[in-house]
DNA sequence: CCTTGTGAAGTGGTTCACAGCT
DNA sequence: AGCTGTGAACCACTTCACAAGG
């Protein structure tokens, strides 16, 4: 199944007006910007939670992509790599707010150790590997440069990570176990000016 | 075709030691992270750039992915939202890098407004719509709080943007003509967490 | 002989359309 | 009567396997 799409079902349903308790496949699908029929196979998927010839119960369809992405419980995360865009995650409040949890921030850079971002003290990478195990962090944020990003990957995998989001350019090699996910904002602007060159030019 | 993907063919390119200049399709797409075959079919997409029983010239075949996804100009962007992330963005070496120029930031924000971010002046939001118009550029970042996307996003289609990068977490609606390409750090965590909550819980 | 380029076969994901419930 | 849940049909993408060509 695509689990991304459950998470822009859960958006929807969170940027619901306060008043609404129940919304068809058709609305909601509107709003997700996918097709009705798609939006109930994916959530006929979760169980039968909707209710023929009403909709769905906004709330109770709330709670259970949220059961279901596992978001009932707290996740602690590390943030490695303290530079512009790791101050800018450790900011983020929509972290709190889903229920992920930063437990430790860190960098290479001994100017930087000491610090303090958003509450918590930037730590030395040296310390990631223990500060990781003891806090029962098992998904990281890595915000380095790409040169460091691989030694970084390794440090948290044999620290115990198994989930790793990847903001450095380098494609990293894990042990198979371990979930990366990648956001390069190289690939995006690549993709997007692939459209305007192909609006500028249609035939080639 | 799967843009992205040759972003990524791009990425392992630049990212060979200087003497390589030429490459099998086996060793590129295990550098991908792709099979074999449909590294090829992806490539003859482009056009039989490759020499059989030999490989791909490495310099050559960077050049025809380099010209497929435009990026033999250089496409001048602007970022709207100078908060933590778009100050980050702002400072990104890799846009300049990859024919990417910034050629305006903006903020709401009055207290912002003419403070400078890596060489540029921050200007108020209400210059957006002709300063894109004039200095031509069809590709914009959105870095603001979510409340605020929309309204920037119909300014800039209404200047002429037909490419928009969202990194705010609501879902734009805009014209058919201009393309939107999201990044949601919440979504990206959310899916490691239905893997985290997978491995720990893997019978339901 | 080695590696690409590509039809053919296979796979997974999307849409259709209607039966089944409320 | 209305809307969900879902098998069946459909479509796009992936892999296979081998012919074509340096």
């Amino acid at each position: 199944m695509a689990v991304p799409r459950l998470s822009v079902y859960l958006r929807c349903l969170e940027d619901l007006p306060p008043g609404v308790d129940r919304i068809s496949s058709d609305d909601l699908a509107e709003l997700a910007g996918v097709s009705p029929a798609k939006l109930r196979k994916d959530l006929s998927y979760l169980g039968s939670y909707g209710v023929r010839g009403v909709g769905y119960r906004t709330e109770h369809l709330r709670y259970q992509i949220r059961r279901e992405l596992g978001l009932t419980k707290e996740w602690p995360l590390v943030i490695v790599g303290m530079g512009n865009l790791g101050r800018a995650l450790a900011h983020y409040e929509g972290f709190r707010q889903q229920g992920f949890r930063v437990v430790g921030v860190f960098d290479s850079d001994p100017d930087k150790v000491g610090d303090r971002v958003d509450g918590l003290v930037i730590e030395p990478v040296g310390a990631l590997a223990p500060a990781v195990w003891e806090r029962g962090a098992r998904l990281a944020v890595i915000a380095t440069p790409p040169e460091a990003a691989q030694a970084v990957a390794e440090a948290l995998a044999a620290a115990g990570v198994t989930s790793i989001l990847n903001f450095a350019s380098t494609l990293l090699r894990v042990p198979e176990h371990v979930h990366v996910r990648r956001v390069d904002f190289s690939t995006e602007l690549q993709v997007l000016a692939f459209y305007l060159h192909q609006a500028a030019a249609p035939a080639g």
